[in-house]
DNA sequence: GTGAAAGCGCTAACAC
DNA sequence: GTGTTAGCGCTTTCAC
């Protein structure tokens, strides 16, 4: 089966017309009789054959995009790559997912591989390196940035981006957290590794304390780790406090897990002694058990507006693009009126 | 950058020596002087030459390994990938992921997809396939399959399995819950869509009648599905019965959070009133709020496996092994003894 | 031990 | 509108 691979020569003797005949009508291209278009279809079908991704690459293009994921743990990258594949489903190409790991080294090795495997675009999720190794990758290969807000003035032209408007969600947040009558709005961010920037943990805590100065609101960020752990330590730090808040919002579902716990441990109730809310929305951020308020990036959409960027400027766009996707609040069991 | 790529021409005109001493030196062949072997390799490294991965797989290896994923959402997935791609790091094999999808059509799509892109190999996690359809693949390239037992005799010789153990696992569970002093468990399972066979689900309800059994107890199954609200339903179906269970096994965590909730709205407590465990070791599960007795897969050693003997397939190895790994049952806060 | 040369399957000029 | 042909970058006999 390996070796008796049906090869383009095999399709264009059985049609009995020449190779580059056959090569038109697979890629749709240019000046082809309707007959011809008929004869090589079937002899096609009738072959079964499959157009070598490896020897096009040699030409031309591989028809594939590659999807560098940074973390595979990050449970909203289902969406983003639903998102991706949902939108390119009806092309010719296809999602290859590359897993970066978390580190820059691992992360450049990744797309160099991707690059070595004459992939057609690049969509990096999330990625973790300079601006300027960025503009290298996009400098080979056409690239679309998720996740990293706007940064480096010039070479971000080098390629498009789309990030969730982590601004906009931080202010949905507080925004429904002071309708219902809070003030005291605290707010546990990540703890910043010094280097990369416009990391959306970093937007969503600036977002925050915008709105909070637009209701008139001090502002309080407690920084601690986007884990189960570090939403804990940081609420049973908030919690201790004279004058706790009343409600606490997390930069991500996973660390408002962590405050439902230190709230459960405090033997406070809530909505009624602590309102809570999260970001991501999270799968079990709906079940019943949790029904945790939280703000919903909509993945589907980003992957999809990704996959429509990368293909644009595959087919030859090269004016940059920077897309924001507008999140959406949902609201559920965990946050309500303070007691007064 | 594109166009100005290195080619192995430029690395021999540097280095003063022909393509094919360059060949052989990258790719570790035999009949290498020392010496040529260290002036390849300075031009190299002065060139930052890397071999163009489309060309290679025209005439060798791709050094590409493919990682069909039948359900992206999948939470263990993670867990297998890091497996895979730990056991292959110092290699110079790369790993690609493939989202295929639930649908037996976009999965052979992707197969299809992956192996017109040359890979070495394919990993294919609980691919939804007929057993024709996988061997079919397995004649084109080498194949491991991971998540389905056993199955089609003759036919399982062309490719390698890897699967967790799923009648220990359930035996872990009911022994466990049989030593706590529980003979009224009832397991909730996925109802069958008739085709696919060997599937996890089946072999776990299969492990927990086995295990009834050897306890002398009577077995109580009942399917609804792995979803949070199969579990609700299913639970609810089981506590409004007159001698209903002090214990329910649930063949999947996600199921069974929603036996969690079942029990909450019935005003039952966990584990005093009703034992709660589930299987996959889902990372909620740990939660504190959470802390769901489940059994543990290892994902990180299927994975492993499954690269290690992908990688003895591409070099040779004909003979066709099934390897299982052994679970862990993780005892945690919703099982205790019944109430008396 | 080393190099010359013939392809791998396809695409893109360029002739016809 | 269709066919001929020259490579794409690499691997692999086969001479030397």
């Amino acid at each position: 089966m390996t070796s008796g691979r049906v090869t383009i020569a095999d399709v264009a003797r059985r049609a009995g017309v020449s190779t580059a005949a056959v090569s038109k009508v697979v890629r749709g291209a240019y000046g082809v009789s309707a007959e011809m278009q008929a004869k090589v279809t079937q002899a096609i079908d009738e072959l079964g054959y499959r157009p070598h991704a490896a020897a096009r690459a040699l030409r031309g293009r591989t028809y594939t995009l590659g999807v560098m994921l940074s973390d595979t743990r990050n449970p909203f990258f289902p969406d983003i790559i639903e998102g991706v594949t949902g939108r390119l489903r009806d092309t010719e190409y296809q999602v290859l997912l590359g897993p970066g790991g978390i580190e820059p080294r691992t992360q450049a090795r990744m797309t160099d591989a991707m690059i070595d495997r004459s992939m057609d675009g690049l969509i990096l999720i999330s990625p973790v390196m300079t601006d300027a190794e960025l503009a290298a990758i996009a400098a080979a290969v056409p690239v679309v940035v998720v996740g990293r807000h706007g940064g480096a003035g010039a070479s971000s032209a080098a390629y498009d981006s789309v990030v969730d408007d982590d601004v906009m969600g931080a202010r949905l947040v507080v925004d429904h957290l002071v309708g219902l009558g809070h003030t005291r709005i605290a707010h546990i961010t990540h703890l910043e590794r010094a280097r990369a920037q416009g990391l959306p943990h970093t937007v969503r805590a600036e977002g925050y304390r915008q709105a909070m100065r637009a209701h008139g609101l001090a502002d309080d960020v407690l920084a601690t780790s986007f884990t189960e752990e570090g939403g804990f330590e940081g609420a049973r730090e908030l919690l201790a406090r004279d004058d706790r808040p009343t409600a606490i919002f997390a930069g991500a579902d996973i660390a408002a897990l962590g405050v439902l716990r230190a709230a459960d441990e405090a033997g406070l109730s809530v909505p009624e002694d602590l309102s809570v809310a999260g970001y991501d929305n999270i799968g079990i951020a709906s079940l019943k058990r949790i029904s945790l308020t939280s703000v919903d990036q909509d993945g589907h959409v980003i992957g999809a507006t990704a996959a429509r960027l990368l293909v644009e400027r595959i087919e030859g766009r090269s004016r940059s693009v920077a897309s924001s996707v507008s999140p959406t609040l949902i609201v559920r069991g965990t946050t309500g009126p303070p007691r007064l």
